[in-house]
DNA sequence: TCGTTACAGAACATGTTGTTCTGTAAAAAT
DNA sequence: ATTTTTACAGAACAACATGTTCTGTAACGA
């Protein structure tokens, strides 16, 4: 990719993860963005078809990154509600959230942050529905496998969310314990 | 309140929710919406400040309505997590969701559903933390409160949304179990 | 060196927002 | 029954946002 493509396109998502944390993605103007990024306006329209697909890039490039950074961990193949296990693919998130990577927290942070949360969410459920062993260890046994799911990675979101907003004062350790309770992982809460 | 007045809200609130079953939020104009309750536009800005209050308005309508019903029915002093009684709260709500009480399933199934879910959840947490005897039945023991109210809430907010994506193929009393075995609660799922 | 590509900047048509006017009809007060 | 008040429709309006199209320029690749 040409060195100029790649740096309008930085550019670009720099200046909107930025705006993102400081306001509602419906207050954003591309005009603010083109302004932060130093863009001329029909560049901008060059790379994004809209302002929506702008968020969609940016998500993908985030969520894949961090889901990916799981995936081809070693230690994805282990039994997924293995709490006690210190490198579960759970607390391997809480860490990689807590170290802030490619400033994901500024866009969960933020106040219209839903639509960053469903990526993430379905990121997430696409990881828990791909995991060998994922029900059979949980408390929730008798519910559809679709509902359990959606189950387990909403509650990961709401811990996430929950986290971030209490200002992170928990460590990984402790808040993959609170999300290990949550969804009844046996021998989590004993 | 002037019978004009009433009228014009009412049409208003009835074009808005007929426009949000059918498109995202964010595409519908003040125009349309004027358009189809049939008002004038300096009308529609002397009633609403701006489409983000109208939309506020309509949330705390239709959720203060369901949750007053729940807050003023006989049964709301009972035990919370006493799944056996037919009467449960979450029964209830399931049951008021069933009916389809003011539309308000046209709000929570269209795409864009997310600031409605938050009303509903906030007004669910604040019902639940009111309520005594939240805690002590649940297998959410070792966690904070408002993680755990936040929990549960959660779990209800997304269980009605996995319903109403499901089309609502459950009846309330099956939908019911279901939440009661996500948030762990004892005595439902032996 | 030369053709290609990405860019800035401006100008533009289009659509949305929120305000302000005029005249009219319904409601409330006398 | 009358006056006064209030809510309304409709139109016109300025301010702003969107997305497109032009021109000229500089960086890139062959």
């Amino acid at each position: 990719m040409d060195r100029r493509q790649r740096k309008t396109r930085e550019a670009i998502f720099k200046a909107f993860t930025e705006l993102l944390s400081e306001k509602n993605i419906g207050q954003i103007t591309v005009g603010e963005i083109i302004e932060r990024a130093d863009v001329g306006r029909a560049t901008f329209y060059a790379h994004f078809e809209t302002k929506d697909y702008l968020q969609k890039e940016l998500c993908e490039e985030l969520f894949c990154h961090v889901f990916d950074s799981v995936s081809d961990s070693p230690h994805c193949h282990r039994h997924i509600f293995d709490c006690n296990a210190p490198d579960s693919i759970y607390l391997h998130l809480f860490r990689h959230l807590e170290k802030n990577d490619n400033n994901i927290l500024d866009l969960l942070s933020c106040e219209n942050n839903d639509i960053f949360m469903h990526y993430f969410k379905s990121g997430l459920a696409k990881l828990i529905s791909s995991q060998p062993d994922t029900y059979e260890n949980s408390g929730l046994q008798g519910l559809p496998d679709d509902f359990r799911i959606n189950h387990i990675a909403s509650t990961f979101v709401e811990t996430v969310r929950w986290w971030v907003e209490n200002k992170m004062q928990q460590l990984p350790e402790e808040i993959t314990g609170y999300f290990m309770i949550a969804i009844n992982a046996k021998g989590a809460a004993e």
